[in-house]
DNA sequence: TCTGAGCTATGGACTCCATCGACCTACGGC
DNA sequence: GCCGTAGGTCGATGGAGTCCATAGCTCAGA
């Protein structure tokens, strides 16, 4: 892991398409050597994957909120967190430290499915109460943080 | 923007290094029209690009924390917003409804570096305060929503 | 100091892919 | 019925991906 390599992954998340070619060129090494770095950092788990950025409105899901879940005393975590995976609308799920056990960021199309999904929420078993907050506009999202690579 | 589109977006959300003629076989349709199918979809934005997905942890940072931003009354919003645009531990942002303005999504090293954050955040001039709630573990992040075209 | 192991780069070769142009078909409007 | 358009296939070709052999570089140990 070094500089080459922080390059090459702000190259990549920055368009993970870019060809084994073009980032070879970039950071001044031949292609084989770059792919051999690249298949290392995947390997390692560095680089997870590589995911296209879609526009969720575009597809339909334009309504994106964040919901805090208060569990039970007593509830068991993991039947929650089960329960919450098996929900699509459910993009991300963090564990928390603080009142709140979950906060998860979900994506519907609208507020009605929206209205739907907390219910859902809140009748699982272990769950308390939630607390949702509805946002108005996404001024950015996953905006990579640039390494010492640059 | 059809069945085959949705298709093309879910495999490309799963792997977007995919090549046009891996695309193509899965679709059945040939490796130009895919081509030409993924330009447009790039074109209209409903594609935006395509980021490796990285492993924060091995990048040096670890902690992940959601703060919310509560604004002084009469606060410029956008003068809010720029000062938190240049953080680049600053992940993602949005403008939400209720008594948080903002809800940011950062990520630093150390919990003292979060530290800093949050003052250097608390300092910005139109913020009144801010709620800072630690990520102890990620059960998962940017999990794409299948679409109908599965 | 010399030597050998291990790592990582390069360059060549071969296969496969991206991409362009030509043509074909289905469909809707005149 | 005819033509224009949208969107597909096929074929060709230039370039990319990837495997392999080889060469330099670093370092440990004799």
């Amino acid at each position: 892991m070094d500089s080459i390599d922080l390059r090459l992954i702000d190259l990549l998340r920055d368009n993970a398409r870019s060809s084994y070619a073009e980032l070879a060129r970039k950071v001044g090494l031949s292609a084989p050597a770059v792919h051999e770095r690249v298949g290392k950092l995947e390997a390692a788990g560095t680089i997870r994957g590589y995911r296209a950025d879609v526009d969720h409105e575009a597809l339909g899901l334009g309504v994106t909120a964040l919901i805090g879940i208060i569990e039970d005393s007593g509830a068991d975590t993991d039947d929650v967190l089960a329960a919450v995976r098996n929900m699509p609308e459910v993009e991300s799920c963090y564990f928390m430290a603080g009142v709140e056990s979950y906060q998860l960021t979900v994506r519907v199309g609208t507020i009605a499915e929206l209205e739907q999904l907390i219910v859902r929420i809140n009748r699982t078993p272990g769950v308390a109460s939630t607390r949702t907050a509805i946002a108005l506009s996404t001024k950015w999202e996953n905006r990579p943080q640039p390494g010492a690579g640059s």
